[in-house]
DNA sequence: TATTTATCCCACTGTATTAGTCAAGTATTA
DNA sequence: TAATACTTGACTAATACAGTGGGATAAATA
């Protein structure tokens, strides 16, 4: 896994939303000011987290976005599966990104990142917005 | 941490090298045959490696490489962070590689990356060459 | 209904990284 | 001294990263 601008920057929208809780939509300007972020930049992610279901949008005045279920059910690991892709340090231990590279053939090695793998899927899986909000 | 081939190659070569203990020096070109990787980016890999010590070399005829120290003092983790840089998810939370990022302001996600970077890291510094050839 | 506000969608750009290749030169030793 | 291997540097194609910009669409409000 290498976290790049666009899982930080998702990720600290999402943590925005999940504190502007029941302050209806937020604007992705206000958030981009707010945190710091380039704003059309950060309406790609939260497109893109949108089509996954993470987030809800209204359009026009009052319009913005606001997460789409509980924060306590959002899990880092979506949030940075959809955004960047495998967990895993390579691709050839990835369960969802699976692909084959040339570790594949030494099994202890393989054993090794698989460890890693496991660690950081479960770590991210049960840590959710809720948590870090 | 984002395994590339460069990684993935100079494990392979040096688990290699681990296993040839005692019969010299292996050849870039014997070793590239025997493991499937392309020569001379191979060769590339085996120049960092001896400049960090990981690797000796001799030249001319019988010449190539061998390790630099015992294969139970190379650890995994001096492979990959001299070859592909940071074992931490972000420069934010890397100890050898710290750059600031967006999501440093926000404690609890530091906190959560911080605790994926002493899990790698301590892992890959415990397993060395030993291990897994 | 017209205007404002905001999302939605598409294309495009510059830079860096990845994964190599190629050529020419230097050192060593059988 | 010829063969073998290391060394150096330049070069390349493809992909990923980190954005910008422009226009279309939708909704609220005046």
């Amino acid at each position: 896994m290498k976290l790049t601008r666009r899982s930080e920057y998702a990720l600290l929208a999402l943590v925005h939303l999940a504190r502007a809780k029941g302050e209806g939509y937020v604007a992705v300007s206000a958030m981009a000011e707010a945190q710091g972020l380039p704003a059309k930049f950060l309406e790609q992610l939260l497109m893109a987290l949108k089509r996954a279901g993470l987030v809800r949008s209204r359009k026009g005045p009052h319009g913005g976005y606001r997460l789409g279920r509980p924060a306590s059910k959002i899990t880092l690991a979506e949030v940075v599966r959809l955004l960047d892709g495998a967990l895993a340090p390579t691709d050839s231990v990835s369960t969802y990104f699976y692909e084959s590279t040339p570790v594949e053939r030494e099994k202890k090695l393989l054993k090794v990142f698989k460890e890693i793998r496991d660690f950081v899927s479960t770590k991210l899986e049960r840590t959710t917005l809720a948590d870090v909000a």
